[in-house]
RNA sequence: UGAGUAAGUUGGGCAGUCGCGGCAAGGCGCGAGCCUUGGUGAGGAAAGUCCGAGCACCACAGGGCAAGGGUGCCAGAUAACGUCUGGUGGAGGCGACUCUAAGGAUAGUGUAACAGAAAACAACCGCCGGAUUUCCGGUAAGGAUGGAAAGGCGAGGUAAGAGCUCACCGGCGGUAUGGAGACAUACCGGCCGUAUAAACCCCACCCGGUGCAACACCAACAGGAGAGAGAAGCCGGCCCGGCACUUCUCCGACCGGUGGCUAAAGCCGUGCAGCGAUGUGCGGCGUAGAUAGAUGGCUGUCCCAGACAGAACUCGGCUUACAGACUUGCUCACACC
């Protein structure tokens, strides 16, 4: 099984953000954007707005954790920054998957 | 048993399964790297970044003074400290015990709102004496104001009063004794104008600045400087010279890589010295090192249903946050013997 490439550039982010698709729900937000490498390549951010340092680094877990075990079903070479909003502070594994499936759906990055 | 007080420990457990970062061993690959196995992987505060150190660079390179900042009862501990320990004085509690920014107000300056006559060379009312009515003098006992009113309280004394005199208490000064010292106790003296120094200030002691995004090394592109050679391009009739080309060296240095980076004034047990902080001997252990940042997810199960909270160069402290569980010493009340 292929690691999980992360996105690390601030340039990177802020290059997604401008230029690429977006689809938000209340948990999160997806941006994307085709990429040149042939392989997906995953950024997440959690602002202070989420919470305290364990709060944060939760919730980037969730959503890593998340991503790793749907990999296999996402379209090839596409660049994804995942933001979480304030409200997935509260917000379990079951309630994490939801939205992101449902995000990536209507971002059409399942095959 | 209840109430309290001081100190300390712990900070969900177990099983299965899917993952992540270092490390070690083995294997594959020319190599970048990949695979397998093993072991390891957040806190008591990792937090706030408030002090003190190590370490690094910069500055000064010797010493003194000034400025600015800090500390402030005494003695000790320590690498050091604004920390800690043991004491002293003061405050609170029946008590165990707790709290204390605790030098100097006789070096000087300032301030003390409102009220009040007056806030520090006190006379408004009152009291007493003399004039006789409106004034002069004495007086801090009483009234009234205030957070604070001229040591407190009682007696003597007096025209009325007053430390004017005396006893006790308090403060100040001196002497003696005890103590390492802060201080304590006793005696003597005169009765000495309050508070405020986290007001200026005075005194004593201490202090250079910036921080691991420090700093060192490796280094691509652009760019810059220098050196050498050439018959060969351009300027030129030719030489010299200049420009361009090529080679080498140096500077520079984004993104990046490596080091710094974890063995440390370390932890555990125990003996000795000390009231204690702590020191020291012996034995054992050697315990995260990421770089967008590794400790997590799911399922089952148990219980008292899991708080505050995430390492980022490293230590010693302080401060702040914190569900619950447990241990020990001591105090008070009640009951029993």
């Amino acid at each position: 099984m292929k690691k999980t490439v992360s996105i690390r550039q601030n340039h990177e982010f802020r290059s997604l953000y401008y230029k690429g698709g977006s689809k938000a729900s209340g948990l999160l937000v997806v941006y994307f954007k085709k990429n040149r490498y042939g392989q997906n390549r995953l950024g997440i951010t959690v602002s202070k707005k989420v919470g305290n340092a364990v709060t944060r680094n939760r919730v980037r877990r969730l959503i890593k954790e998340n991503y790793r075990l749907m990999e296999a079903e996402v379209r090839d070479g596409f660049d994804v920054v995942v933001v979480a909003r304030a409200r997935m502070a509260e917000a379990d594994f079951h309630a994490c998957r939801a939205a992101l499936y449902s995000l990536f759906g209507k971002c059409g990055l399942l095959r």
